[in-house]
DNA sequence: GAGTAACCGAGACGGTACGTCACGTCTTCTG
DNA sequence: CAGAAGACGTGACGTACCGTCTCGGTTACTC
């Protein structure tokens, strides 16, 4: 549908008058103001420009559309700090869950992402990318050296851990990833389920 | 937002012309191919209406809005058989997971619920009532003569197969959930995770 | 550019809900209001529909854009009763200077007209037929017993009247065409030019 | 509208870079072209820049606009060589028609002039230059030992020959003012109309 | 058999958001 | 200082969908 580029902001040369930087970090607050209000399909790019003090076009140079900003706003570039398994167990499912707990607390995520998906499914560019960087917030293999029998079952646990953790925030709004529900979620992928 | 009921096929009395009943499966079987097609947030009620070779007047006399629309095309009333745990821990695990599996193997269900459910996070009433439904398909306590304590867990394993299921159709478009995926599923939730 | 055709208010069949007619005419009349205020190039169909209590779509229902709805607004339908010559030289000369003098008195002739000559010489058809319907103004030969030499220069002195009534209204704002005018016109083709 | 003034081109001193002379050329020529394909309004300076190959900004350095670019292009500054009157009536008129003809045989005349005019009429400074500056095409009055009756009336000339050679040019694209247009323009000016 | 009531198709209605484009200005770097 | 590059706020463009309403016409029950 559009001719440009899905990224815009990688301009590697300096030509012409620079981007404002201070415009960039308002629209992505607004962003996620507004998200937080009126969900994702609710929230229109119109009303980002007001809150932001601009305008939809300096939000088009910027991002190609709803599903580029929401992404960028809800999952900072500058967050994705990888985490490196250990080895252990217990410890590497404990951070793992501890990832997911703290990603799908924050209300933008939890408002945002069922909306942002249901987006991306029309573009496989953007959603290979998105699930990517959500896959690296919980672990990077990268420069590991655990075992490699270990590494190859992350994926899975992985689709545990986020789905578990998003299934439960969005299917009650107010539910909390609390103390005893990361607890539970530890043990139960670690020792199996036992009812308590 | 909308002063007319819910539902409003729930009529008692019957005067004037009655609905056209085959008009109520043309418009959710048009909904279930377009809803593939083009994604939740991508599917119009006109192009519904005209699919169904109807108009989008019929729809709403019918169901409020896409949400609603969306949700009994999916997820049809009459296929909520509710299961009933037998104690065995093993043989209960098992059943949740096959239902798991049935349920976001469909293609209607895989492509339309993440934007199903970004509608309905503005709709509580709606929302209560496809969350409540969707956990009817994995287990109902009614007249289960199981453990009490088991019980009280099912919400929590219900969550973590459900959303690990999603969770996996979704992050990658074309992903399946075979009979491989359903045995590490139940094996890991019965036995804890070990790497293989 | 446009699939819609041209003219849309030829249904001769009446389907679904008819037309406002008070809409037809509020739109009308705000478009002649703010074209006297704004000028051609200036008047945006978003400011007529305020203008009519109503929006653009219900615009655009109507005329395929701006020159369309100009040209209704400036040139209205009912208004084009056709004239028809007598023979004689000196009184068929001097209705055409009157109808030119009416014409090109009216202040939304006066200012929309050269903005949607414009426009309209990238519409062909358009043009064509705002000419014809001008032209009509003046004078229809159907059904006439005039001799036929005299038919034969009447477009040239269509072309000699009109042309410079639209210059004489153009080239000065706020030059009127009044009775000195009409008869200084009537006597330089009836008579040749004369130093007075 | 604009703070700045309407020509720029008059600095009298000489400071800094001097402006690049060849661009003004070219500026103008690419707007005679883009004109002539796309029509006054059709007109973007963003396209004249890219056929000139350089910027807005140069040309808002050396225009204040569309107006003053496009008046510019179509009636060169240096080609306004006014002509002088011999008091011979036949002679007088055939002259004008010849200028006339000239004039509005131009392509880049026949299509920009009438969206010139209507962008003109909000800017009376510019119509005014604009209209003066066609009138002298024709005839100036200055140094001339003419007749006093005959120069009073040479305004109502101009305006008969210049509009009806513009209406002929505008009412027909393709239309040509050629040697019989002219032969019978300026017998009807000169000896009144005649059936022929 | 006449009323009555709700359905049916068609399509216009006021809104609102979309993504694009042009305007005229501005801010940077380079010549 | 000019030039190129390109971002800026402004605002119109024409399209699309939303959910509602207004038609003329069509079934069914009820009196």
């Amino acid at each position: 549908v559009s001719k440009k580029p899905v990224v815009r902001n990688e301009s590697a040369v300096a030509a012409g008058r620079p981007r404002d930087l201070r415009l960039h970090d308002a629209i992505l607050a607004a962003t996620r103001g507004l998200v937080i209000e009126n969900g994702y399909i609710g929230l229109s790019l119109a009303a980002v420009a007001e809150g932001a003090g601009t305008t939809t076009a300096a939000i088009y140079r910027r991002w190609s559309g709803k599903a580029e900003l929401v992404h960028e706003a809800i999952f900072p570039t500058e967050a994705s700090a990888p985490r490196h398994a250990t080895g252990d167990r217990y410890v590497d499912i404990q951070e793992m869950v501890n990832a997911a707990s703290e990603m799908f607390s924050r209300p933008e995520v939890r408002i945002a992402l069922p909306g942002l998906i249901a987006d991306t499914l029309a573009n496989p560019e953007l959603h290979t990318r998105m699930f990517g960087r959500l896959a690296e917030r919980f672990y990077s293999g990268q420069g590991s050296a655990v075992d490699h029998a270990a590494h190859r079952d992350f994926p899975r646990l992985i689709e545990a851990i986020a789905g578990t953790a998003m299934f439960h925030v969005i299917a009650r709004p107010g539910a909390v990833l609390d103390e005893q529900w990361k607890a539970e979620m530890t043990n139960m992928l670690v020792n199996g389920w036992r009812p308590q």
